[in-house]
RNA sequence: GCGGACGUGGCGGAACCGGUAGACGCCAGGGACUUAAAAUCCCUUGAUCUUUGAUCGUGCGGGUUCGAGUCCCGCCGUCCGCACCA
């Protein structure tokens, strides 16, 4: 072997080998060590690699293989989330099946991740597809239908008639299926759904629990479950005047949308049965609303519903005008730009409601667009002075706007500078409660409904229930049967796991499981009657719920050994990608929390610190071609797939105005137009010169576009595999770690992971130096060696690995200046310590051919963490920063710890102080010991 | 609109608790070595000026302080999340 070179392409399969052969990143489960469990967001197979979880994987690595040199037990396993749409899609675009091709990429990605050397103990690999992880994941599933947390109603989806599948919201784009275009219909079906509701306020609540997850996580879930505390009040209608519609000329318009909205999301700590009726009571005798300002009842001047609600159903039965304005609701938009220039428009039911603190009171009802059927009760009370929404609506209707809410009692009558204000003060014109704040008028209030009856505190909740059901194969069959005799029967554990069929096909779309032609023909398990099995499979998340619980411990006949859960549990570090901040963290939270809820497990959170990590972006490189269209292609600009084309029309006002331009002058009569096509060219296609790029093929000049993410659409993607194959494993993973804070996007470039390579081979024939045998003390050198360890350690166990990468650089830069000695060994021995868990392989082969290891036996993976001797981080010498009213003059290196007197007789010594002060009297010095002295003149 | 994060050289970024702004890396420039190139090594590198030194400089405007990138008040901008949530 030369020792001219490290050489990544043999060195890092050694080594890897080596680690495998010595099981050294097998977690021991009865160590006696301090433990850790280490744990990066598990990939879905999808087929090779990207950067990003090389970042994600290098960050946890670094990790984990610096804590078990520090002494710790480690966790760190790696798995596969298996299960998933995509596995599908590839069979029905390509005919294969999902389980081979899912199977085939696991292998793929197996390889690439051991050939990145990551420390990962591959004995408890799991991959959620296979029946052993999924069958109990059933288990659990039925363990939590016991414990009443699981539940099945009917419930409205997106549903694609061509693909014939639910949708989830995120896959239907304009209204039509994102695969299919086809447009998609809202469909009601019966549905399992998870009680997460139950846990609202648990899973609020523990946020506070979790210092150590970022503060924007924390955030978005709060906001996620979505908490607001307020009055349930009933506007009743006036004596004498029963709703016309019920059973009236309009066709019986009874309510069954009524209970709509309490299927859709039930109530916590209420079953849904319970709360159809308490709806369906509500239609009759007035309207219930919801409102976290009950302190401005005072102001309300009208009662709007949705147009789903009952009441509107229910007009609408008699009125073709009511009916025209909810078909027109329906119509509008629901994307934010929408909503924000959408006007507030309403229709007048004709209907009165009563004011529940003032019976002379009556306010109008009106059905409003803006009113949403899905939150609360589907009802407001509209307070025009307090609530922007309301304000818009009643000045175009015309409403009164009563003040209800002042700075102070002066200002009960204060004008609107045009729009509501929804701040704190104290209440006016409320007659038992003016001169309250705000917060005491919300207590008087409720408790003055709940005395009289016609209302209650009410906590509503943004969060609802988990629905679960997918219409898909390649998921986890959730185990149940219907029969027709004994309905709805859970299959019995010891049938467990409900296995997935191998043998079906994927040319006619929709559920394979449906169609399959003896899978779901079963015995009922109670009667034994023929009966069928439930086809829908779980949601994929409900897969990465609970998978770390599965890496602590796999027995083949339970979920978890319980026990077991208590050694590693929970999870030290977690470190995945933001996004992931709502539904994987927030399920994982729950799915834990249901656990203990229902006694399988001792500990509510799963995760004690949460990490998570930037984007590896890439500069774009964009080709700009100008063409003179003619009127065919002109019109094609315009078209879905011209746009769809990364194209985008630029610069010639003529184009970039689009319609208005054409109307009047289609094709610029005055002027030629040319139309800048803008196409994206790859990193490979490009050659970059003095900061500027050129496309190989042709040497064109292009432009550099804005550093985004990677993605295949902006082809600026690079391949883990061609990076390792020209720079190596080590090189790849020092990129990952420099330079960018973790938690920021880290961008990508030639130049970087060039530099990085050097620097692995700066470091080889820096260790190449290496001499056992020198004598001799470096003073300077054993100081900065001892503080590099100490800041690089604790870098690390912050996460801030750009810091600790700074860090090395440091001590690296010292030793080469400095001249052969003991210390200078030392040194270099340490050096390589603090690099091995960042560069493992390329550490492993010093230690090796320069016998750095000096008599310990083994490999550096399994060696200990360099020691700080706390003595030698104590500088004798320090630097005094020397200012003139605040500003730098000089500075002087002293002795550390010279007195207040001396420092200042150093400063007032000072030359340059001397000239600074230009002869003008000193007022008083300033001295920080051991930094600086401020002469302030 | 609500919530969160951020704003420092050509670039990525350092800077503990208010105490020498720009560590470390990249890029760039100059030099050494070489027949040459690569590789390597050395030096320079915030701006300006009258350059042994001085002035300015952490998005903008104020303030507190002996001293502010850091604290306070008011703006501007970028990014992210949520969004007619009553």
């Amino acid at each position: 072997m030369t020792t001219e070179r490290f050489d990544p392409a043999t060195s890092d399969l050694r080594w890897q080998a080596a680690w495998y052969a010595a099981q050294c990143f097998a977690a021991d489960d009865n160590s006696a060590k301090p433990r850790s469990f280490v744990l990066e967001m598990f990939p879905y197979p999808s087929g090779r690699i990207h950067i990003g979880h090389v970042r994600n994987y290098t960050m946890g690595d670094v990790l984990a293989r610096t804590k078990r040199m520090q002494g710790f037990e480690v966790l760190h396993p790696m798995g596969w989330d298996a299960f998933g749409m995509p596995a599908e899609n590839a069979a029905m675009e390509k005919g294969v099946h999902p389980g081979g091709w899912t199977r085939a990429n696991i292998k793929a990605m197996t390889e690439q991740l051991k050939r990145l050397g990551f420390s990962f103990d591959w004995s408890r690999e799991i991959s959620t597809c296979k029946p052993d992880y999924y069958g109990q994941e059933q288990a659990l599933f039925l363990d939590l239908y016991a414990g009443g947390l699981v539940y099945r109603k009917e419930s409205a989806v997106n549903w694609d008639p061509v693909d014939m599948t639910v949708l989830a919201n995120e896959q239907v784009i304009d209204g039509r299926g994102w695969r299919s275009g086809a447009l998609v219909e809202k469909r009601k079906l019966n549905q399992w759904f998870l009680k997460i509701t139950q846990f609202a306020d648990e899973l609020l609540e523990g946020l506070d629990g979790l210092e150590n997850w970022p503060e924007k996580v924390r955030t978005m879930q709060a906001n996620w479950i979505g908490k607001s505390q307020g009055l349930k009040a009933t506007f009743r209608f006036p004596a004498g005047s029963p709703l016309s519609f019920r059973g009236g000329a309009g066709g019986g318009v009874s309510p069954p949308d009524a209970t709509s909205r309490e299927e859709d999301r039930p109530h916590p700590n209420s079953s849904p049965e319970t709360q159809s009726s308490e709806a369906q009571r509500e239609g009759l005798s007035g309207i219930e609303v919801f409102t976290t300002r009950p302190d401005t009842i005072f102001g309300a001047s009208f009662v709007a519903v949705a147009a789903e609600h009952p009441i509107a159903q229910g007009v609408a039965g008699n009125s073709p005008d009511a009916q025209a304005f909810i078909d027109l609701c329906r119509s509008g938009g629901t994307t934010a730009a929408e909503l924000e220039t959408t006007e507030k428009l309403g229709f007048d039911t004709g209907l009165k409601a009563v004011h529940p603190l003032d019976p002379s009171i009556t306010l109008p009802v009106y059905i409003a667009n803006f009113v949403l059927m899905e939150y609360g009760t589907g009802a407001v009370m509209g307070v025009p002075a307090h609530d922007q929404r309301d304000f818009e609506f009643a000045t175009k209707y015309g409403l009164e706007i009563t003040r209800v809410v002042a700075a102070s009692a002066a200002d009960a009558d204060k004008p609107f500078a045009g729009e509501a204000e929804s701040g704190d003060g104290v209440c006016v014109n409320s007659r038992f409660l003016d001169g309250l704040r705000v917060a005491e008028a919300k207590a008087a209030v409720i408790a003055r409904a709940e005395s009289e009856g016609w209302g209650t505190a009410e906590t509503q909740y943004r969060l609802r229930d988990w629905g679960v059901s997918r219409q898909r194969y390649w998921g986890t069959p959730i185990p149940f049967i219907h029969c027709e005799i004994c309905g709805v029967v859970p299959v019995p554990k010891k049938d467990l796991p409900v296995v997935l069929p191998e043998d079906v096909d994927f040319k006619t779309p929709g559920n394979p499981l449906l169609r399959h032609p003896t899978w779901k023909h079963v015995a009922c398990p109670q009667c034994g009657k023929p009966a069928t099995r439930e086809t829908d499979t779980l949601d994929t998340f409900v897969d990465s719920s609970w998978y770390f619980l599965r890496f602590a411990s796999q027995p083949s006949d339970r979920p978890f050994d319980r026990e077991m859960l208590k050694k590693w549990l929970p999870v030290e570090q977690y470190i995945g990608g933001i996004e992931h901040a709502i539904l994987h963290l927030l399920y994982a939270r729950f799915w834990t929390r249901a656990l203990q809820h229902i006694g399988l497990i001792d500990f509510a959170e799963p995760f004690a610190s949460l990490f998570t990590q930037g984007m590896v972006t890439h500069e774009t490189y964009i080709k700009e071609t100008s063409f003179s269209p003619d009127p065919t292609v002109l019109s094609e600009v315009e078209g879905p797939s011209f746009s769809s084309a990364a194209l985008k029309e630029k610069g010639s006002p003529s184009t970039s105005s689009g319609q208005t331009g054409r109307g009047d002058d289609p094709f610029g009569v005055g002027e030629s137009i040319s139309i800048k096509l803008e196409q994206y060219l790859s990193p490979s296609e490009i050659r970059k010169e003095d900061g500027k790029a050129f496309e190989i093929a042709t040497g064109e000049e292009v432009k550099i576009g804005r550093v985004i993410k990677m993605s295949k659409s902006k082809k600026n993607v690079v391949d883990p595999d061609n990076i390792i194959a020209t720079h190596g494993a080590d090189a790849i993973r020092w990129f990952m770690l420099s330079d960018s804070p973790p938690e920021r996007d880290l961008p990508w470039s030639e130049a970087g992971i060039e530099g990085c390579s050097r620097f692995v081979q700066r470091l080889w024939r820096l260790f190449g130096q290496y001499d056992a045998n020198a004598t001799g003390e470096d003073k300077p050198l054993d100081r900065k060696r001892d503080q590099s360890v100490a800041a690089a350690t604790g870098d690390i166990a912050a996460l801030s690995f750009n810091k600790a990468v700074a860090r090395i650089y440091d001590l690296a830069n010292a030793i080469e200046k400095s001249a052969p000695s003991a210390s200078r060994s030392v040194a270099i021995r340490t050096l390589l310590l603090l690099v091995s868990p960042m560069m493992p392989h390329l550490a492993e082969e010093a230690w090796a051919a320069f016998d750095i290891s000096g008599g310990e036996t083994g490999l550096i993976a399994q060696a200990a963490w360099p020691p700080v001797d706390p003595a030698l981080l104590i500088e004798d010498e320090v630097t005094i920063a020397i200012q003139v009213l605040g500003k730098l003059r000089d500075t002087i290196t002293v002795a550390k710890g010279l007195s207040k007197e001396e420092l200042e007789a150093l400063a007032l010594a000072s030359d340059k102080v001397q000239r600074a002060l230009d002869g003008k009297a000193v007022k008083k010095v300033i001295v920080v010991p051991d930094r600086l002295v401020n002469v302030v003149a």
